[in-house]
DNA sequence: GTCTATAAGCAGATAGAC
DNA sequence: GTCTATCTGCTTATAGAC
């Protein structure tokens, strides 16, 4: 099928997304404007439009891109292994994935407050449903014996924000290897939901 | 002394801070204007000026009181306790501390990227005062043999992620009360550092 | 110290030509 | 699909009257 000269959506499609993202992670969406936007695609802010229809759905679509991709990453994990086993496996992911994708992850914990209250909720929702995974690897746990912390809940929150944590300090460049910060956050996490 | 009528500096002062903590804390420090504060004191815009240069001298002013304010309180703290007393007043302080301002904490995490690098630069190196008193504790229960963490500095980031974390879900109308929820994490952080 | 007025510019979003 | 031009309204910051 011919192409008409100038048009290049499948192209830019895409390419608009990865600008918002980048941008919107080192500015903040308040501070980046559609116009910085265009200006990193390669656009007029005109031409925005035909991929967004403002700039709400732009931050919308990346941090429901980012959950959904985090969400169907465990959809196949192995259910049958021990509570200790699936909890290493979880600890491991969270930060291998963290890691792998800085971006994503400082936009879905900074930008919250700049969702419409719907469009929050609905990120809210598939953040509780991966949180879920590990409050009942917990539980089994708790159920085995293997596991004893004072509150399911409490440790669920507890141990997210310590994995999660490696983001603010972690560089590639640094001394350790991601593979050791795992082991290392593992060993942690283990231990404080030990008998 | 008289004063001239509609003069109030040492009453608006505190109140432009006092309105920029708030708007800042709920909107995002980009998403403000000076418009919004000056409303929210009850003057003009104009008359902000006279108690701010600009806006950044707003944003870093109210983090530089927070956290100058944290390593105030930490500077009269009993070094000559047991690593594991001292480890628990601070885990408990520091819940305890960020439960009570959760706006100035809010900030603090968020905001960093809007400040201009000297004043980032400055606001980092109270940061790490404060995280070196933990570090500190850390080594000093290693030496003794009360602490087995598997490396000094990753514990320090992950128990005051861990802690810091607790910001994020609590309620005061929840169902745990501060100090409970202070002995839960105490709890966690003891054993995930423990031999 | 606060006001009003204004400067100078950028914001999100849309219309219509090509 | 992209462009240019534009609408409307907002932004930070300053000047000068009171």
């Amino acid at each position: 099928m011919a192409r008409t000269a100038g048009s290049h959506s499948d192209i830019t499609g895409p390419r608009v997304l990865d600008a918002a993202l980048r941008l919107f992670a080192q500015h903040g969406f308040a501070a980046v404007s559609m116009r910085q936007i265009a200006r990193d695609v390669g656009v007029q802010a005109g031409a925005l439009y035909n991929y967004t229809p403002d700039k709400q759905a732009l931050l919308f679509n990346l941090m429901r891109r980012h959950m959904e991709d985090l969400l169907d990453q465990r959809a196949n994990r192995d259910t049958s292994a021990s509570p200790l086993e699936r909890l290493e496996d979880f600890a491991r992911f969270h930060i291998r994935y963290h890691l792998k994708r800085p971006d994503e992850v400082f936009i879905a914990y900074m930008e919250l407050r700049n969702l419409t209250p719907e469009n929050f909720e609905a990120i809210e929702e598939l953040r509780r449903r991966y949180e879920a995974e590990l409050e009942e690897i917990l539980r089994d746990g708790v159920a085995e014996g293997v596991f004893a912390p004072a509150d399911i809940r409490i440790a669920t929150m507890a141990v997210i924000a310590m994995l999660t944590g490696v983001t603010t300090w972690y560089r590639p460049a640094g001394r350790l290897s991601v593979d050791e910060v795992e082991g290392l956050y593992w060993e942690m996490v283990r231990k404080s939901v030990s008998v």
